[in-house]
DNA sequence: TATCGTTATATCTTTGAAAATACAACGGAC
DNA sequence: GTCCGTTGTATTTTCAAAGATATAACGATA
């Protein structure tokens, strides 16, 4: 099919986009994408799972858990976490998680850059 | 950063993939993916929002709301709905409607690929 | 006019995930 | 032993999205 023939089709007025989301599975579960990493990030920067929940309005809960599944699907933990001690603890990531994070930062250009060829191509700016 | 530093981090043992979701969006918000298509075809098959949307275990007021937000989105109705006559009215869809479907059936393929791609990368099989 | 199955729409109920809350355990400093 | 802020875990509460229910409107047919 041509696309041209999709410009009859969309209204001309409005703006179209191709978008999506990208993830990670293991086992079958999403486990990686761009809230653990935010996630980590914060960690590396507060030194707390804590104080980097509340930056970004997260249940410490809903952090710990996805610590927790990061942890349990890698051979090598990406956070070690202390409880009790000077400041009563905190947890700091690992040089693992550094290269996930980089890893993943690489994927997601790949990806961004998909959508913006797709939607060009929608739009037959190409 | 090496794909081979990551098989240290990745545990042997599990099994990764890159997973995703895509959709076009119009004005900010997304209005056509694989449910809508799937919407689309069954109502195609059935000649009935009703009986499409029972099909797919869907309620009439989503399947009609998802219609309606279609319709609004483009610049020709994709579907031309009928209420009382001859069997109480139906619903067929337009020939823009099989054109938007083929078009998503070729970009789904594409994005597919690419996370195939993808997930070949990470276990460097490639 | 009565019947039929559909579209169209409003309202009530459910329910499941997220958030909020509470509290025990930890271990170094003092 | 007490204090501190963190990790770890259980319980309760909230709330919005989904589903269920009810009902009106439609228009060809007979």
């Amino acid at each position: 099919m041509a696309i041209k023939t999709l410009k009859s089709i969309l209204n001309q007025q409005f703006s179209y986009t191709i978008n999506g989301k990208l993830w990670i599975e293991c086992m079958g579960e999403r486990f990686f994408g761009p809230g653990p990493v935010e996630l980590l990030e914060n960690i590396n920067t507060t030194g707390s799972i804590n104080k980097a929940a509340k930056e970004m309005n997260m249940s410490y809960k809903k952090a710990w858990a996805i610590i927790n599944a990061l942890n349990t699907n890698v051979a090598k933990p990406l956070v070690v976490m202390k409880s009790g001690g000077e400041k009563g603890g905190g947890s700091v990531i690992t040089k693992e998680a550094r290269q996930l994070i980089t890893y993943h930062k690489k994927l997601r250009k790949r990806f961004i850059y998909f959508l913006e060829k797709e939607t060009k191509k929608l739009n037959h700016l190409s």
